[in-house]
DNA sequence: CAGGAAAGTCATCGACTGATGACTCTGCTG
DNA sequence: CAGCAGAGTCATCAGTCGATGACTTTCCTG
């Protein structure tokens, strides 16, 4: 539905079938994740017959890793360049203009552009690793999804956070970033859904300074903290 | 393989009978998620015939709607009582003299503990709601998610917090917790996977409070502003 | 134009899914 | 003991899934 069919019987290429049904397959397995996702679905977006699938790909396994290995690639790229020149983000939210200072400190506030202003239509819509938890039930997706968050969220992050636990506080960090794409896209919670980047940028880049810079927070708070449990 | 058979003919009993498929749906369900959980699978985990199941239930829909809808009221059930009273939530941490002090300042630890620390043995080891995101892949599941949150977290987060924009932020610290149970639980995340309660607690306290209790915070850092906390 | 390599199609397989209805067996009651 | 209501089982259906291999059609080349 998503592509027309043209009602021309589509010259035979096998460069751009292949590369049309992995457009189609990334759609599909981020719309609908990896079960929902029938190989007949895919060859009917791109109007060929099912068997092309196999024939180029293998298996639907593969032609899932393939998608996902593309995915993780276009955010890794993003993560790494993206900060300082601010390419490839401008979509609904109109601050771009970043103050290019150092660079290190607009980290956060460049992944949470990317995860809710970014142009992410060839994902349905979503940052590809939210559109990657609707395959969470197998491994390939897990793994990916490990290690494509470790490299591209918790890795920056804590390199730009100083102190002892830094990993732990760019990760606490990361699944912030992740859960407000879950939030929005999969729960669709109302006032969080239709917030746009603008709105949410001066809460996240207040807490995400604080949580980055500041090493141990305050201890003493302990009115439930279990104090006996070490 | 979760539930070990007896080697009795299991003695015939409508209401336990049916007790153990929803105990079993409940396991299956949260671990492999609606679509890869069978139902000759349920039955074979209790020791009876499929077509119980449909007995029973009349269809996997409707015996999902029910293990969710019990998943709903037991997180919903403790999100509204176990605040100040500390019910039902020592699992790993042993602290559970919670300080009684007000009760509504301590909703965010309640909410963490609750997502890291309570025992949700029946849930596969994960809070009710990491489970239903997998799968999320349904209406039904989406439907209870969006509900559950909003009723269970959203709303009581938002009405112990002053001031505009409360829904926003009671909705991003929501986001927050949900982003940790998936980092933790789906994605596994090194540091975060093997944190505890005690580790988490006092970054989260510190960030819950500013979120919950400022209204709107600097508005001109869009870009970058550590120095404009407090 | 002739021929062949390759792009694409067709029919079909075997496994598995949710679901149905007729059946058997158990255990309580009179 | 007889009988019956109901708990549990069996065989099976219709549909879908991923996958395979033989087939047909296209298009470039000589």
């Amino acid at each position: 539905m998503s592509t027309p069919e043209s009602p021309r019987p589509r010259r035979r290429d096998r460069a751009a079938t292949r590369a049309a049904l992995l457009a189609a397959a990334r759609l599909r397995f981020a719309r609908d994740g990896y079960d929902a996702t029938g190989v007949r679905d895919i060859a009917a977006d791109v109007g060929v017959d099912p068997a092309l699938v196999f024939r180029y790909f293998g298996s639907k396994q593969r032609l899932f890793a393939e998608v996902t290995a593309g995915a993780g690639a276009e955010v890794a790229a993003g993560a790494t360049a993206g900060v300082g020149t601010g390419a490839a983000a401008g979509a609904g939210a109109g601050a771009e203009e970043a103050g290019d200072d150092g660079g290190a400190a607009d980290l956060p506030l460049w992944l949470l552009r990317s995860a809710v202003a970014a142009d992410w239509s060839d994902y349905a819509g979503e940052h590809p690793f939210v559109a990657l938890l609707r395959s969470s039930g197998h491994e390939d997706a897990r793994t990916q999804l490990q290690q494509q968050i470790c490299d591209s969220y918790v890795r920056q992050l804590a390199a730009v956070s100083p102190g002892p636990d830094r990993e732990l506080r760019a990760e606490l960090l990361s699944a912030w970033l992740l859960g407000i794409g879950v939030a929005r896209s999969v729960i669709r919670t109302p006032r969080l859904a239709e917030a746009d980047f603008a709105e949410l940028a001066p809460y996240f880049a207040e807490i995400a300074a604080m949580l980055l810079n500041r090493p141990a927070a305050a201890a003493d708070n302990t009115s439930n903290t279990p104090a006996a449990a070490d």
